[in-house]
DNA sequence: TTATAAATGTGTCACAGCGACACTATGATA
DNA sequence: TATCATAGTGTCGCTGTGACACATTTATAA
């Protein structure tokens, strides 16, 4: 066989540099917060990043994996929802060359993690309107606000922020936290009649203290998919 | 200074295998296509695969810029529509190793490229339901259907099927590319009544032909975003 | 010249889902 | 037992889509 063949050698080109970063939201004393972590490697040390790092070719079998592995090393758990956001990409953003960040949205219940994060000194929920405030690393700044932009929208039109509560809630939790994410209030009732339409969620028998009348829990169904709307709320 | 710092070796990883490509939709002849070329390397030779590569680091800025690229080289124009759909990655997906393919949604008028396209015989529009019965490369057929999801999403909640169009159009033109991609009729009174409230079109003084009585032309204001509704048409 | 077909464009009613808000229900507390 | 706080319901109005009849304008053929 000739040397000249039309197989691909891996190493002809340049490759970009290539991460998996995670927006990790949750809602907590009425704020909604994202994971930061201080980092302590160069670009950028001792700036605030988001929790991410490389694919380990070797045992990741996605970069989905590259995200759950690097969250749980700041969490210890994972998140209750992951999605992908976008990828993020530049000659500039990276001062050691062309890189290419690829994003994960991910939700959580602050109860889940709060006791395990409070022990650590480089990792924190940083409120989201204090990141403007704060020294952030690379373009995390950008990609935080556009995460930000993406959960509001889905706030409108979805159930997804079912998953910053526990596995037990009630109406007034779910209010209170699509609230938060979108900065306005919504009507009770319209919560309610998406809640009884998505076919979403069961109802629990024991119902819970809430400062007045006992409120009804809910929970997720197991196995269903996050329902959209055909309408958002109002804008 | 020490040998030992936090610095980051760039080598010191094995990077994943990143590639860029596009999805570019057009709809011909009432039916929705994609272009696909017939790879001329390994892996999958022979097979037809979506148009990319890889990034070439030294100009190109952006991934968006490779994606414009890779479809220039093919279509010899740029798409009218371009944004990120997804990233795909995976141990399995190329027999070299963990890649990770960043995929564009491109949308272009078939009047813009089809002459060009016609008189090359390895790249070719071919009908999205026609996908199945074919070899495709990698998985690229997930890809394919993912992409035509999004678009379909896409025509229920906004304009973006215009641009599948020429710069002048027609209700009726317009109604019908909608239509093909969605895969059932709107009401054209709706359709109205939609671009009438987006703000986004301006009305074109000379009428055109139809088959019936002339029909009014528009065109996409010139620095406009796309219109996103708060509601969907019927699912 | 006139009738017909074909497509464009309009008028309008019904329906669904959200906003608003008054009203009822139930538990804690004084 | 009265009051407060929160949970939950009833219902009217508004907006935007679906449906569909009707009017308009052009080409074509009798």
């Amino acid at each position: 066989m000739s040397t000249m063949t039309n197989s691909y050698d891996i190493n002809e080109f340049k490759n970009p540099l290539f991460t998996v970063d995670s927006v990790l939201f949750t809602v907590k004393d009425d704020a909604l917060k994202i994971l930061m972590v201080k980092r302590a490697n160069e670009p950028f040390i001792g700036s605030w990043g988001l929790p991410g790092g490389f694919v380990d070719v070797d045992s990741d079998t996605t970069t989905d994996v590259t995200a759950l592995r690097k969250l749980e090393e700041k969490t210890s758990v994972a998140p209750q929802y992951l999605e992908q956001l976008q990828a993020f990409s530049g000659i500039d953003r990276d001062p050691r060359g062309f890189s290419v960040t690829l994003v994960y949205f991910a939700l959580i219940a602050a109860q889940e993690v709060s006791s395990h994060i409070e022990t650590i000194d480089d990792v924190q929920w940083i409120d989201i309107d204090k990141i403007n405030s704060l020294s952030i690393a690379f373009d995390h700044k950008v990609i935080i606000e556009q995460a930000k932009e993406r959960l509001q929208q889905k706030a409108l039109y979805s159930m997804v922020p079912v998953y910053c509560l526990p596995e037990y809630f009630t109406v007034g939790q779910l209010k209170s936290v699509i609230e938060t994410i979108i900065g306005k209030t919504i009507q009770r009732k319209s919560l309610i009649r998406r809640i009884e339409s998505a076919d979403m969620f069961e109802t629990i028998d024991e119902k819970v203290k809430s400062g007045g009348r006992l409120a009804q829990q809910y929970k997720v169904k197991p196995g269903v998919d996050i329902v959209n709307f055909e309408r958002n709320l109002s804008t």
